[in-house]
DNA sequence: AGCCAGGCTACCG
DNA sequence: CGGTAGCATGGC
């Protein structure tokens, strides 16, 4: 195995420390204590289902419209009609899909009373597949899950690590069994491979 | 002007 | 079951 912790290292010489979770923060370098509370925390979870197959850009407008209308909040978007959650969150596409997902993904936080989701539970929720899964315990509850994304995939299909074939979890396990289950490491390889593959 | 952006579900054979 | 159509805006 193509060692997956000296491709992390030349990623970081090249491009030194990144930071976390790309939507709508003013995160810095090496800052990982987002989030900070139940809020952020929630915010970072809409923008996991924003972001689906959309531009960070596109899913931050988003998540700017339903901070101006003071709708990051569980209660209130329970009480949101879904088709005027749909208007509000235009911007991220896919808008009457995400509407419903907002809804199936808030419901489920609102259940869960603070305490931190199971992946296989995460999964039950409409909407949510193993790379929202994997990135709601990653970036929303410092859990350390390593998430398995497009740049993940042609990074190593570019490195020749893999063939193109292997499915998500194959993916996943290359990286676990490599490096210590550490999220700060997971979170900032992650974020390496986003700066090395987006043009 | 068409292609692409951190997916997911439902349905098809 | 593995494969894929459909979902949609905004930036280039």
């Amino acid at each position: 195995m193509k060692k997956i912790r000296s491709l992390y290292e030349e990623l970081l010489e090249k491009h030194g420390l990144q930071g976390w979770w790309p939507v709508n923060n003013s995160y810095k370098p090496g800052d990982y204590s987002t989030p900070r509370n139940e809020k952020e925390r929630y915010e970072v979870i809409l923008g996991t289902i924003l972001t689906q197959n959309t531009s960070w850009e596109n899913a931050g407008k988003a998540l700017n419209t339903l901070r101006k209308e003071k709708l990051i909040d569980p209660e209130k978007i329970m009480r949101t009609e879904e088709k005027k959650l749909a208007g509000t969150i235009k911007s991220a596409g896919y808008y009457n899909q995400k509407a419903r997902y907002v809804k199936n993904i808030t419901e489920f936080y609102d259940s869960l009373k603070g305490r931190t989701p199971g992946r296989e539970e995460l999964l039950g929720v409409k909407g949510v597949g193993k790379e929202t899964a994997d990135s709601i315990l990653l970036y929303a509850y410092k859990e350390p899950v390593f998430v398995v994304d497009k740049y993940t995939e042609r990074l190593l299909l570019r490195e020749g690590i893999i063939s193109g074939k292997e499915n998500y979890d194959e993916i996943q396990r290359i990286f676990t069994e490599s490096l210590e289950k550490d999220y700060k490491l997971f979170n900032e390889f992650h974020a390496l491979i986003v700066a090395e593959m987006k043009k």
